[in-house]
RNA sequence: GGGCGCUUAGCUCAGUUGGUUAGAGCGCAGCCUUCACACGGCUGAGGCCACAGGUUCAAGUCCUGUAGCGCCCA
């Protein structure tokens, strides 16, 4: 390819990403066995979000990691998912169709969506909703590729896969399946964080506290002794007086310790319940006395079960007061009928009515004490969410956690992290669990359940009785598909079956990813060569979900870790150090930013990033993209220079003889020494690969990088041209040298700068630079003294300094430069002497005198 | 409340077993329109390394404590 008269970065992207494609550049080659294979468990991104800039941060260090990889002979797997699994697909589809799902609904083949979506969505069945959220996803996938590919990142795109799709379907349902058959998977009935908007349950690691506005209300409880005075507690869920089945107290706390086991009435209801001790009721709080509910909040769950308390479930899956028969086993009252008038004016409410009802009705009985004093408090929200969660009590299916905790800390033990601080949040997770993983998910687009259940004479469905499918026949839809041995019009008949309603969470499907990915079982031969995998990158905030869960099923299902690197990325913050996210309004759009300044200043900007470290964005002046489209430039028009000294050479016997230019032909003490330095940066740059730190090793080469542009080149521009008086060898050793710098600078940014450095390298090279190997520093090795330049570029840069403070032009002549320094430094500069006087422009001589340390003094000619 | 991280030039950040006079880029100032590069280049100014103790011949680096910021978990 000839040499561009002026390089560009313009239409890089383009250009290469469809050439790469083509030439199946970044194809993972299955042949190869284990050991050659360097597997990546790449995160899926959500694809009904948008990426942001934190993703296009993210996967450019995973990319640079993986382009090094490839470059030091690893087959690299390097596969691409689409999280399109779950709520996110099925909000979107909703408002942008206007529908909703029915499930009661059957299936309309030729149904089609309304043009705009209506006032009032359409209700659809369940197949219908989920072809439509089949249809969505795919058309985000190929806008989320297109980005990927503008980034350059290195993925095989033939290795697709999405968290709906059918293999991950039936991986989803065979690691249920197995877990279940060996008892790590039960269901239970259980007091499960419900959101009452969502209608599904709330895994723990979905949860986010927010702090809300609330009161306390201060309630006083009549003694069920004569003669003893009242206990006062104070709440902020007054409306769950009628779930309180006990009071608690710390038991170290004097003010309670004549009360604990005596009993006391609840107000309005008349219920009796027992005056308890437990340590986590806080005596700083209110009057240090609280009461138990079935259910307000998990502290309740807590005390009810550590308790042993019995249960007054008040609070429906829709957020209202279910309906109560007081007088009845488990609602005693001593006033039944009273209790119940009370509770008939709130059935049916709202929480928040309800409380507004019960304030009002505690008041008139006198049973609130003064008036609610005006708090902020924690509490539990789903991360998606907009009202205070639940408590409910539903039959949900549970992953087995907490018997394996101590093993899970070791797995946890066992991977390496980059940084390695990230470990502790994995540890404090896993030591912090109070409860199974819940995978049950009330929703519609997600890995249903393969299960069915008998149906009972009468009608009910009886959840004993299981009927499971074969693994061959995986996936299957319970929902539409009859279990073996039925026939569909069984469905929910006397004697028939029942399929379970329910999805499985979509961390239930995604922890699956190195098995999805890799073939488990579909593909046992491509399995054996990538799993356990090498690598998950990841962002620090998925720590608690995706890869907990990862490490989880991968030790239930094959006993070993997923992978033996965890490389975790920082955030994105806005010049304010604010995390960026869609509510505060500061989200970079990639994509802009890639058209702007070009892929490679983008993923210069994303590799400067530590590993783990957040990194400063400022949309309305990237500086460190700037700089990165500078470097990415200078990197071109440093490549056409050096390239057409080669090319400088007459005859094309000549040419090819520089161009194969080898180490032999380095004979100048300078172009050694420059050897020497870079071989060192090579050595750097690769250890720092080694530990996963791409920003050390892009550090290390492009202050290099600056330094062989401003001055080894400077040094040697003059004897590179060759002629008048120059020795041919001298020259030929300059060519040489700057041959075989360029080719391994080329090779060091190849894994920031992909395209620039792709660009370069087909100015003079033959295939990819992606595929050339990482250089070393034995190729660069010719015996050079690294230090030998220091002196040199310090007199450099004084004849520099001296020109500049005079206001004169760099090439202005040079009288004299007279220098005093150890016996090092002179025997340097005499090595030297012939290219500082061509570069400096020295006219006079450079005289040298002994001296302690390094002086340089120029005169300047008129 | 517990854990983790951060605090170095106006800004963004390097500084890896402790070792000369603490680095880079941006920004700023000045200069150079030089035959790779004006989407440049060169030169320069600018720092009590958050604070207080300690270990050491020697501390930005190790230890202890304090403060501020951020994240995670209660």
């Amino acid at each position: 390819m000839p040499l561009p008269d002026k390089p560009s970065l313009e239409g890089l992207e383009e250009a290469w990403s469809a050439r790469w494609e083509a030439e199946g550049t970044y194809r993972f080659d299955r042949r190869q066995p284990r050991e050659q294979v360097f597997a990546i468990d790449t995160p899926p991104p959500t694809v009904s979000g948008s990426l942001h800039i934190g993703h296009v941060f993210s996967y450019t260090h995973t990319d640079t990691v993986a382009r090094y990889r490839r470059m030091r002979g690893a087959d690299v797997f390097y596969p691409m998912g689409w999280d399109d699994n779950g709520l996110p697909t099925e909000r979107r589809v909703q408002l942008f169709f206007g529908v909703r799902c029915d499930p009661s609904l059957p299936y309309d083949p030729g149904f089609q969506p309304p043009e705009k979506p209506g006032a009032e969505p359409v209700p659809i069945s369940r197949p219908n909703f989920i072809e439509l959220c089949l249809r969505l996803s795919a058309q985000d996938e190929q806008a989320f590729e297109a980005l990927w590919r503008r980034l350059g990142l290195s993925v095989d795109w033939s290795l697709t896969y999405t968290t709906i799709g059918e293999r991950a379907r039936r991986a989803a349902q065979r690691g249920f399946l197995r877990l279940l058959d060996r008892g790590e998977v039960y269901q239970s009935e259980a007091p499960t964080l419900w959101d009452v908007d969502f209608q599904t349950p709330v895994a723990q690691a979905e949860l986010e506290e927010r702090q809300i506005a609330g009161a306390y209300h201060r309630l006083r409880f009549p003694s069920v002794a004569e003669g003893r005075p009242p206990v006062e507690i104070e709440t902020t869920r007054p409306e769950l007086l009628a779930a309180c089945v006990a009071l608690v107290a710390h038991p170290g706390d004097a003010r309670y310790s004549d009360l604990a086991g005596t009993r006391v009435r609840t107000p309005l209801f008349g219920a009796e319940v027992p005056v308890l001790t437990h340590p986590l009721a806080d005596p700083e709080k209110g009057t240090g006395a609280a009461m138990v509910c079935t259910f307000g909040d998990t502290t309740d769950v807590t005390w009810w079960r550590d308790l042993g308390l019995g249960s007054r479930v008040i609070v429906g899956r829709d957020g209202r007061l279910l309906p109560v028969q007081w007088g009845t086993p488990g609602w005693e009252s001593a006033d039944p009928a009273r209790a119940q008038a009370v509770y008939d004016q709130l059935e049916g409410q709202t929480v928040a009515s309800a409380r507004r009802r019960v304030v009002g009705l505690l008041r008139e009985e006198r049973a609130l004490v003064g008036e609610p004093t005006p708090i902020t408090h924690p509490v539990k929200f789903y991360e998606r969410g907009e009202r205070p969660l639940e408590v409910v009590t539903s039959r949900q299916w549970f992953i087995r956690t907490m018997d394996h905790r101590d093993e899970l800390l070791r797995r946890g033990e066992e991977l390496a992290w980059h940084p390695p601080f990230m470990a502790a949040r994995f540890r404090s997770w896993v030591e912090g669990l109070s409860g199974d993983w819940n995978i049950s998910r009330q929703r519609y687009f997600g890995v249903p359940f393969p299960v069915w259940y008998r149906v009972r004479p009468d009608g009910s469905v009886d959840h004993a009785q299981r009927l499971l499918p074969p693994e061959d026949l995986l996936p299957v839809d319970p929902s539409t598909d009859a279990p073996p041995g039925y026939t569909e019009d069984q469905r929910g008949e006397p004697g028939g079956f029942a399929g379970d309603p329910d999805v499985m969470d979509t961390w239930a499907t995604s922890s699956l990813s190195p098995q999805i990915a890799g073939g488990w079982e579909d593909d046992p031969d491509l399995f054996a060569r990538v799993f356990p995998m090498d690598l998950r990158p990841q962002g620090h905030d998925i720590i608690r979900t995706w890869l907990f869960s990862t490490v989880v099923r991968s030790h239930l299902e094959h006993g070993t870790l997923p992978w033996s690197h965890a490389a975790i990325s920082g955030f994105v913050v806005d010049p304010d150090r604010k995390k960026m996210s869609k509510s505060k309004g500061n989200v970079v759009t990639p994509m802009a930013l890639l058209e702007r300044y070009g892929a490679d200043a983008v993923r210069y900007w994303a590799a400067c990033g530590r590993p783990g470290m957040d990194a400063t964005l400022d949309p309305n002046r990237p500086k460190q993209v700037e700089v990165g489209r500078r470097l990415a430039i200078k990197l071109l028009n440093a490549s056409r220079f050096v390239i057409g000294r080669l090319d400088q050479a007459a005859s094309g016997a000549a040419r090819s003889a520089i161009r194969s230019g080898t180490l032999a032909s380095v004979t100048d003490p300078v172009d050694r020494a420059l050897l020497a330095r870079l071989g060192n940066v090579v050595d750097e740059a690769t250890a720092a690969f080694e530990g996963y730190d791409y920003a050390r090793a892009l550090e290390r080469v492009e202050s290099f990088f600056w330094a062989f542009c401003d001055d080894y080149l400077e040094l040697v521009k003059i004897r590179s041209y060759g002629g008048d008086g120059l020795a041919p060898a001298r020259t030929a050793s300059a060519r040489a040298s700057l041959r075989l710098a360029l080719s391994a600078i080329q090779r060091l940014f190849a894994p920031f700068l992909p395209f620039a450095t792709e660009e370069a390298w087909s100015w003079w090279q033959e295939g990819s630079v992606h595929r050339a190997p990482w250089p070393t520093s034995a190729e660069l090795d010719c015996g050079g003294r690294a230090e030998l330049l220091e002196p040199v570029t310090a007199v450099l840069g004084a004849i520099r300094g001296a020109k500049s403070e005079a206001h004169r032009s760099m090439r202005s002549p040079v009288e004299e430069v007279r220098v005093a320094g150890g016996p090092d430094d002179l025997e340097a500069l005499r090595l030297a002497h012939d290219d500082l006087v061509a570069a400096g422009n020295v006219t006079g001589t450079i005289t040298m005198a002994p001296a302690p340390s390094l002086g340089i003094r120029v005169v300047l000619g008129g």
